[in-house]
DNA sequence: TAAAAACCATACCGGCGGTACAGGAGCGGG
DNA sequence: CCCGCTCCTGTACCGCCGGTATGGTTTTTA
């Protein structure tokens, strides 16, 4: 029962890069088998059909990148006491991190969802959906710390606000995909932090 | 000769709704014949393959978002005289644009070939290269210009400015597709819009 | 009016998603 | 020790799809 799991874990990892590279479509079970070192029926024995693939694809996606999140701002966290400074840290950090991938971001899952509505069940949409809603969660639990302590410059939506991280990530990776730059990315973020500093940086006069 | 565009334009339109709503692999000839009511010969006499009817689908796509970003930022450039006020009222129709599409924006095919790469031949992510480049290129032009009059709050990379408007699309583009919320891009494209004003606003005392 | 453009009809190929079914290796528990 | 369960392999098959080939027909235009 041991053994299932890590085969299993071997075509997803396998998956996922051909998934981000190529698409669904793109992607032949064929394809996977042959690099997997696996048969037909042992593919079908651990996925019913394509779409369930693309399901546990996406969830073991998601729940990775909730686990990088978490890890990021939770040390932003510890380092920073401020709430401002804290996210602004946590943003650095992210950055950085993505800085640091040679061949640049490999592509978001929810975004190649995206691109696929149609040929998958509403079940996964909805899980993609669910993700979108926990990215804006998240990042407005920080904003309302940030602006129980500052006063924004503009009156903003908090969920818009939260929204506008998840979209600055999303759009980077495009961006950086499109233009073949994938320093493109993490400069956004960091563009995108330089306005956050500005919105909440005190006017205030002494 | 005029039937034959008339012919390619009807596949042409039929396979971009099919495209961003399927992605390239869900979207077969087979399914574009029938819609378009032409016959696989008559299909593969105007497109020698796959690569060639993304190729003509990508490059009209661009063609057409090239128009709109024209109309729209020359329209507020007559309103305006200002080169700050024209962008922020530029900024403020696309959003008014893309708020009016009943069903939401229906994606982007720069970004959907993206997340298609390896599928496609060097020619059309080319081609997506410099749609990029060319947004870059347009909206660096607007903040030069907003510059030569204005001095920003925080130094800014210029290019990386003009990004940013590209990642905020693409990105907001991603997120009310995720969210199942097509007011989210809008919204995203006037938060962004803030952040310009922001940047901008003179702080400075007659 | 004759060529060129814009198709239609038919047949075929190989790859791929998916199904069906038969069986086997390893392993843990009664 | 063998039963049953998990975890596969092997083989055969189906129908759809992308793509090729070939030959013919209508429509348009020079």
């Amino acid at each position: 029962m041991r053994k299932g799991e890590e085969t299993r874990t071997r075509i997803l990892d396998v998956a996922e890069a051909a998934v981000l590279q190529k698409g669904f479509g793109g992607t032949s079970i064929e394809e996977l088998i042959a690099e997997t070192g696996i048969t037909k029926s042992g593919f079908f024995y651990h996925f019913r059909d394509k779409n369930e693939l693309a399901k546990a694809l996406l969830n073991r996606y998601i729940e990775n990148d909730e686990r990088i999140y978490d890890e990021i701002f939770s040390r932003a966290r510890d380092l920073m006491d401020d709430p401002l400074q804290s996210f602004l840290l946590g943003l650095k950090l992210l950055s950085e991190l993505l800085s640091d991938l040679p061949n640049g971001h490999p592509g978001c899952l929810v975004a190649t969802i995206c691109y696929y509505e149609r040929l998958f069940d509403r079940e996964i949409q909805e899980i993609n959906r669910q993700a979108a809603l926990t990215w804006r969660r998240r990042f407005r639990g920080m904003f309302e710390e940030i602006m129980a302590v500052y006063t924004p410059r503009e009156p903003f939506d908090v969920d818009q606000l939260a929204d506008m991280v998840s979209t600055v990530i999303e759009g980077g990776i495009v961006l950086s995909k499109a233009l073949k730059e994938p320093q493109s990315l993490p400069e956004q973020i960091l563009v995108f932090r330089s306005f956050v500093k500005m919105l909440f940086r005190p006017v205030q006069h002494a």
